[in-house]
DNA sequence: CGGAAAATCACCCTTTCTGGTGACGCGGAG
DNA sequence: CTCCGCGTCACCAGAAAGGGTGATTTTCCG
């Protein structure tokens, strides 16, 4: 930021020394044509003007004001492995979890996981039992709860 | 927006001519105290330079940037009562959902609302109902989703 | 290699849940 | 007053879920 500065401080200089030079050499041109002194004035003004307006342009071009609007985040859901292994649960038994949070019957399970209705109960009934659950909307509930499942 | 540049077009206007004014002042008082042209030009251009910077300044002040910042989202479960509605849901019906989310079976809902199993049952079976789902799980993963049960 | 944990599957029996039908009382809207 | 929505309850048949036991295969680790 700094340097950036002082590189348009030395543009700056550049260009009003470039202007004053410009100043002189109009100047004898017109008092020799014996012109009158306000055109010369008419021009040092707009000259100037024109670099004021250059200067306070570039001067404030990166001044922006940041507002910062606070929106509600989506609710983001992260499994607590920590719970999981707590509980003893396999993976293979987060995922039976996992789809009776669903709302699939065992049937339903054993064909998206590709094994027998019966290997599926007997994962259910591990599930139930490592939560504790009776029934499985109850072990649905705790382990949403436990943030096992979404 | 608009009015806003024209105001200020205005006042450039009117700051313009003020400046001027005032040129022709100075003009003659130091053409009769017959001082040199380089320091009108420098008055001149020393005027100028500050009304354009001004000029630029307020030209080019205001960039907003508005930046969203996302916050967790607070647990607050609110129903929502259109959905309800929608869905058609009674009063009763809608507690005996909530009870199920729970996790609770109908004899242990039946307790709670101090009605039969048999009630509880006619109740359950036209929430699946209303709800589209065939088993309660799936009844309390729908409820879930459209905020009815949190 | 050997054993433990995990995953798989099969029965059998009980409990719970679901679906369908029917019925009764109550209170509000037409 | 009558009809309708709501809540209540009952009964039954069938589906789904849960509990228990036993067995085989896979996987993984020391």
């Amino acid at each position: 930021m700094a340097v950036t500065y002082v590189r348009k401080i030395i543009t700056f200089g550049a260009i009003a020394g470039l202007a004053l030079v410009t100043l002189q050499v109009i100047e004898y041109r017109w008092l020799v044509l014996d012109h009158s002194l306000e055109i010369y004035g008419g021009i040092i003004a707009a000259l100037f003007a024109a670099m004021g307006i250059w200067l306070g342009l570039t001067l404030t071009r990166k001044t922006v004001e940041v507002r910062e609007v606070l929106v509600p985040a989506p609710p983001t859901f992260v499994r607590d492995d920590a719970q999981v292994s707590a509980l003893g649960l396999t993976p293979r038994e987060l995922e039976i979890l996992s789809l009776m949070a669903e709302g699939l019957s065992n049937r339903e399970i054993a064909e998206r996981a590709f094994v027998s209705e019966n290997t599926v109960k007997t994962h259910a009934g591990r599930v139930l039992d490592k939560l504790g659950a009776a029934r499985r909307t109850q072990a649905v509930q705790r382990a949403r709860e436990l943030r096992v499942v979404p």
